[in-house]
DNA sequence: ACCTATTCATAAGT
DNA sequence: TACTTATGAATAGGT
């Protein structure tokens, strides 16, 4: 059809084969068209030209979703294995990871020591106890810098209370109240209960972190924060 | 084309409706083939009649498979975004888990303790503590077993070269080489060894941990195994 | 399935 | 890229 029969075989013309593309291409949609109306089909149509040039036809009645799904269960192929397999690889990797951080955890609280030798135990137990330095440092640091703040409102208030105390000297001439200048009294104190309060540590329960199926092989995740 | 012209609209009689479907169905075939060939195209073509018979044609140079993921990435649609959202929920989850099982790892090792207030930090120090004495005893555990062993081997070993003296003794009639029986002073060599020996602790690193995109915060990640 | 009159699609030229 | 047109292809309706 047209100004001669052509042979079935790829057109080497560069030009020539992208207007040959454009009309046949207006063609094939055309027929896509009238098929879906005329014999009330369901037709998914995508093509790509040499050029990478995409197209598609969908019949108006669904989406190409539905098609493809439909496709699917008629011929049997899993469409997105190569995608889903991908995300089941990361997910198996991160799982693993998982449980090795979990085997750490577990290893660091002393609650699964079973499958190390005295070796392991040894680097295991020193490292722990640098740890501890570790933390009793920071705490002591932390004390102490809580300690001076509160030192210093101590000491502010403290002026405070002098500075009205002396305006009521002044003003009703009644010296009365002695102030205790003891405030390191107060540090030992803090001191006191940093070491000998309540010895419960407080997990907190992360909600997000449940009902993780297939995962969990804890009923619940601890988090240091 | 055809004895007289028709309207393009649904062709109520049934029999001719999936008479024209055949001869329609034919011919879009037709046309799909002569294009990928002449126009070095890539076609997919899935057609489903009233009736649901299901019709496809596919570019010979190419896959439906792999035609739908370059459809899905030029139309940005996400075909299995049902399928893939659970996934990526449940990868997200465990990615989050993960962070949190680092953070309490790195809290473990006294190597993140920014955030935590003193009430926290009583906690965990508490918590690292008692680890500390589960290692401990853990490890005296291991040691005095293995060496009970030892004191086995040691005692059968004794006793066989004792009968073998003995039959020396009897053989040649040369009694000769008195036997040490001090072997607790091996125990005390093991137990000396176990808190004297060099202080590194052997982390391994897991090689399939590596490289994990987007995850990993750590160059390497520890297990301790 | 085949036939064929008729309409349609389109190759080549502009 | 769009229009033109001669020509071959597709197909509606009949058998």
């Amino acid at each position: 059809m047209g100004r001669g029969k052509i042979e079935i075989k790829k057109i080497e013309n560069s030009t020539n084969r992208q207007v040959t593309y454009s009309k046949r291409r207006a063609g094939i949609m055309k027929k896509a068209r009238e098929i879906t109306v005329l014999c009330d089909a369901q037709v998914s149509l995508v093509m790509f030209s040499s050029t990478g040039k995409f197209s598609e036809y969908c019949s108006p009645s669904t989406e190409m979703k539905k098609i493809f799904e439909r496709y699917q269960q008629v011929s049997g192929i899993n469409l997105w294995s190569a995608q889903s397999e991908k995300m089941q690889n990361t997910l198996n990797h991160l799982k693993e990871v998982n449980r090795n951080l979990r085997r750490e955890v577990r290893q660091r609280t002393g609650d699964d020591l079973e499958g190390l030798d005295i070796k392991e135990l040894r680097g295991l137990e020193q490292n722990i106890d640098e740890a501890l330095k570790l933390v009793r440092n920071r705490k002591y640091h932390v004390i102490s810098t809580q300690t001076d703040t509160y030192k210093k409102k101590l000491k502010n208030s403290e002026e405070t209370h002098r500075s009205l105390m002396h305006e009521l000297e002044i003003v009703e001439d009644h010296p009365a109240f002695g102030f205790d200048d003891e405030s390191s009294n107060y540090e030992h104190g803090v001191l006191a209960l940093a070491n000998e309060g309540p010895l419960t540590y407080a997990f907190r329960v992360h909600p997000s972190q449940q009902n993780l199926h297939g995962m969990g092989h804890r009923s619940h995740h601890l988090r240091l924060a």
